[in-house]
DNA sequence: TCCGGCCGTTCGGATTCCGTGAGGACAGCG
DNA sequence: CGCTGTCCTCACGGAATCCGAACGGCCGGA
C-alpha cells in the first residue's frame, strides 16, 4: 500500500513517515502542491494525504487535479477547523478531512478504512515529464494539473513522441508521420511546431528540458522513469 | 439516495431528516440499534449513519451486525470524541466519524463524499457534470432533477460521449457509432445535434463548460468527480 | 573575421472548421 | 387532412488552425 504525502511541513513529512512505514505502507512525500500532482503521476498512489495552504499549488486545486484522472482516496490533513474549509475540500473530491493536531491512532484507523475501499488500479497509458502529463487514451495534456489545449497537429507531433520516450525521432518520420508525405521538403513548419509545443509545455521554453532537438538529426521527448 | 439514520434522539432524527430531506435524501430512522439492523435489512439503504451508545444493541455492534451483509457506506455520529472510541468504530468497518456537535453542512459535504463512492463502486453507470445526471441503465438525463428529454439521437450521441468521460472522441467514431457510416462526410448534422445538446445541458450554451469541442479532432465531455 | 547551414521565433493572410438559424422532407397519429 | 416531432440540408458569420515568408542567433569551417 503506497502514501503520498502532500505537505510543505518537513517535521510532520518526518514524523508521518516513520510511523507508516512501522505501520508496512509504502511512503512518498512532496514539499508542495505541484509537485505532489507530478509525483503522484509517477508513482501511482494508493491513497493521497494532502495538506491545505501550499506552495505553488493548493491543496484544493491538488484533489481537483487528481480527481481528473485517478479515484485513488484522498484524505486531506490541515489546520484549518472551519466547515468551509471542509466542505470545499469533499466536494473537490476529497474522502476524508482530519484536523490538526490529530491523534495518530485516528488517522490510521481512517487510513485503514479508506485502504479498504481502494480498487484496483486503472492502467492508462501515461507519460510523464516534469510537471506534464500526457494520456495517451484520452489525448489529455496537463500541467501542473491543469488542462493544456493543443492543436491537432501539435498533439499528433506530441503523442509521436510520447509513443517513443527517449529515443530520438527524425525529422523526415515526424512529417512522413503526420503529413504523410514521402518527399520531404522541410519548409519549416516542423520547426513551427516544435516552439509551440515548448512555449505551452516547458517551463523555459527557451532551454528545453524535456522537448530536446538534436542538431541534424531530429528530436527527443526525455521522460520521467515510469 | 437512501439514508438510514439510527438515534436515539428524536430531536435530532427529526432535524436530520428535515435537513436531509431537503438535500434529496430518502431518509428511514431507527432509534436503537436491533431496530436498525431489523429495517437496514428491510430497506436497503445506500448510506447508513449511526450513533453510539444507542440502546438495545451498541454502535459499534450495529456496525458489525452490518458488516456482515452489506458493504454500504457508515458514518459515525456521536458524542465521544476520544480516539479510542474512533479506532474501534472504524476498525469495526465504519468509513467516517463525526462529533456532536457538528456543523451540517460538513455532516453533508461527508455525505456527498460517501455517495460518490457508492455510486462509483456500485458499478451504476451514472455519469454527472455540473447540475446533470446521465442515467445510462434507464437511459434518462435529469438536470436540477428535472428530466430533459432527448430525441434518440441525441440521446445516442450524449451517451456514447457519457461512456468515455473525460475522453476525446473523434468525430468519426461518433458518426460511425450512431449512423454506421464507413465513410464519413461532415455533412454538417453532428454539429447540429451538439449544439441542441448544449442548448439543453449547458448553461451557457456559448461558452460550454462540458460538452467541449477540440477544433479539428472531435469533442469531450468533462465530467464530475467521480 | 566572414560565411553558410541549421535552428527558433514572430507575423499575418489563406483556409479550414465550427455554431446556429431557417426551413423542407417524412412518418406517426388522431 | 392537419398537427407534431424528428431528421436532415443549406448557408452564413466567426473562430481556430495552418503554413508561407522572413528575421535573428548559434556554430563550425574556411
Amino acid at each position: 500500500m503506497k502514501v503520498l504525502i502532500a505537505d510543505d511541513d518537513p517535521q510532520l513529512v518526518r514524523a508521518l513517515r516513520i510511523t507508516l512505514a512501522a505501520h508496512g505502507y509504502e511512503v512518498v512525500a512532496a514539499p508542495d502542491g505541484a509537485a505532489a500532482v507530478a509525483l503522484a503521476a509517477k508513482e501511482h498512489p494508493d491513497i493521497v494525504m494532502v495538506d491545505l495552504g501550499m506552495p505553488r499549488l493548493d491543496g484544493v486545486q491538488v484533489i481537483e487535479a487528481l480527481r481528473g484522472w485517478t479515484t485513488a482516496p484522498i484524505i486531506v490533513v490541515s489546520g484549518r477547523t472551519g466547515s468551509a474549509d471542509k466542505v470545499e475540500s469533499l466536494d473537490a473530491g476529497a474522502d476524508d478531512y482530519v484536523t490538526k493536531p490529530f491523534q495518530i491512532d485516528e488517522l490510521l484507523a481512517r487510513l485503514r478504512a479508506l485502504s479498504r475501499r481502494v480498487t484496483a488500479a486503472s492502467g492508462v497509458p501515461v507519460v510523464t515529464f516534469g510537471d506534464v502529463v500526457v494520456d495517451l487514451s484520452t489525448k489529455t495534456v496537463t500541467r501542473s494539473g491543469e488542462r493544456v489545449h493543443l492543436t491537432p497537429t501539435e498533439w499528433k507531433i506530441l503523442e509521436f513522441l510520447a509513443r517513443n520516450p527517449g529515443s530520438l525521432v527524425t525529422r523526415q518520420a515526424l512529417l512522413k508521420d503526420i503529413w504523410g508525405t514521402e518527399q520531404v521538403a522541410d519548409t519549416g513548419y516542423l520547426r513551427l511546431y516544435m516552439s509551440q509545443l515548448r512555449k505551452k509545455l516547458e517551463s523555459d521554453p527557451g532551454n528545453p528540458a524535456h522537448l530536446l532537438t538534436e542538431s541534424g538529426m531530429g528530436y527527443r521527448l526525455l521522460a520521467d522513469a515510469a
